[in-house]
DNA sequence: GCGACAG
DNA sequence: ATCTTGTCGC
């Protein structure tokens, strides 16, 4: 229902015209439309509270009920070929951080990045790497979902982590490592807010828009880190526990899930690049 | 007109 | 996302 010519100037949406239309193939402006609608379907079933039957890692509670596997996931690209991609997702351990288990698809992406978009690229293989360890490794399938993009913090407050949140109906937290500026946020007016409390306990600032929602938290997550990483909610837990988590998890600037995820899909491109290119020998041509 | 636009 | 060198410090 709802084809593209019922589109109207009165629908919400801060996505223009010019961005639906302009530098992409005419065959696939319908898509950006549909796009919309399924962002404002998917969003009706988001839970933006605790929603969970684990308790974070405290010394008073038994083990059995804790926090224990945390996924985290990101994909990675070829620096030579624009499409070649590569998915990851790997499931650290609390409170060791270990690894406990790994896997990569290696694909070729069709879909284009859309800028607020961007779950539409991402999603569909990082939603099969988690169908995959289901139904093969279900013992480590992860109690909460970390992800390398952003949840609530997106204009129609509906990112990546929102996305993979309800669909895979998983707690996510997006992290983000730019500012996506939305509701009035600007990277200057954050760096100013830090800078503000910056010998005060809180390494955080709460991100409050001009409208006055809460979008996310902005955290100088190492010591002497001058660039904030940015987290938002994306489904099934409070802001409140998703700081909390990130904190558990940070050892350096990334939360360890998502870092770990980024090097690794980053290595095994590398790596498949390697036997890809018949050697550095020639210089490819016969 | 100019700047911004997660990854 | 990726392109890139050195540099500062533990």
């Amino acid at each position: 229902m709802m084809e593209g010519n019922s589109r109207e100037k009165g629908e919400a949406s801060s996505v223009s015209e010019e961005t639906l239309a302009a530098p992409w193939p005419h065959q696939l402006n319908h898509n950006y439309a549909n796009w919309l609608q399924i962002q404002d379907t998917l969003k009706k079933k988001l839970i933006l509270e605790d929603d969970f039957d684990w308790k974070l890692p405290t010394p008073t509670e038994e083990e059995h009920v804790l926090l224990k596997y945390v996924g985290g996931v990101d994909i990675s690209f070829s620096k030579h070929s624009n499409s070649i991609a590569c998915g990851c997702l790997v499931v650290l351990e609390l409170p060791s951080l270990q690894i406990e288990y790994q896997d990569f698809s290696l694909l070729t992406l069709q879909v284009p990045y859309v800028p607020s978009f961007l779950a539409f690229r991402e999603a569909p293989v990082l939603l099969q790497l988690l169908e995959k360890l289901k139904n093969n490794a279900m013992p480590f399938y992860p109690q909460l979902l970390m992800v390398d993009g952003n949840g609530l913090l997106h204009p129609r407050g509906f990112g990546l982590a929102c996305h993979l949140g309800v669909l895979a109906d998983l707690p996510t937290i997006g992290i983000g490592k730019s500012l996506h500026h939305v509701d009035g946020l600007t990277q200057f007016g954050v760096r100013q807010l830090l800078e503000a409390k910056e010998n005060s306990t809180e390494d955080f600032t709460t991100l409050t828009g001009c409208s006055g929602c809460t979008w996310g938290v902005a955290m100088r997550s190492t010591l002497g880190s001058m660039k904030p990483i940015f987290i938002s909610i994306g489904h099934r837990i409070s802001l409140d526990t998703a700081v909390k988590i990130v904190k558990l998890t940070c050892k350096y600037r990334m939360p360890e899930p998502v870092r770990q995820a980024d090097i690794r899909s980053r290595d095994y491109l590398r790596k498949h690049q390697m036997e890809t290119s018949e050697g550095c020998k020639r210089p490819s041509q016969v």
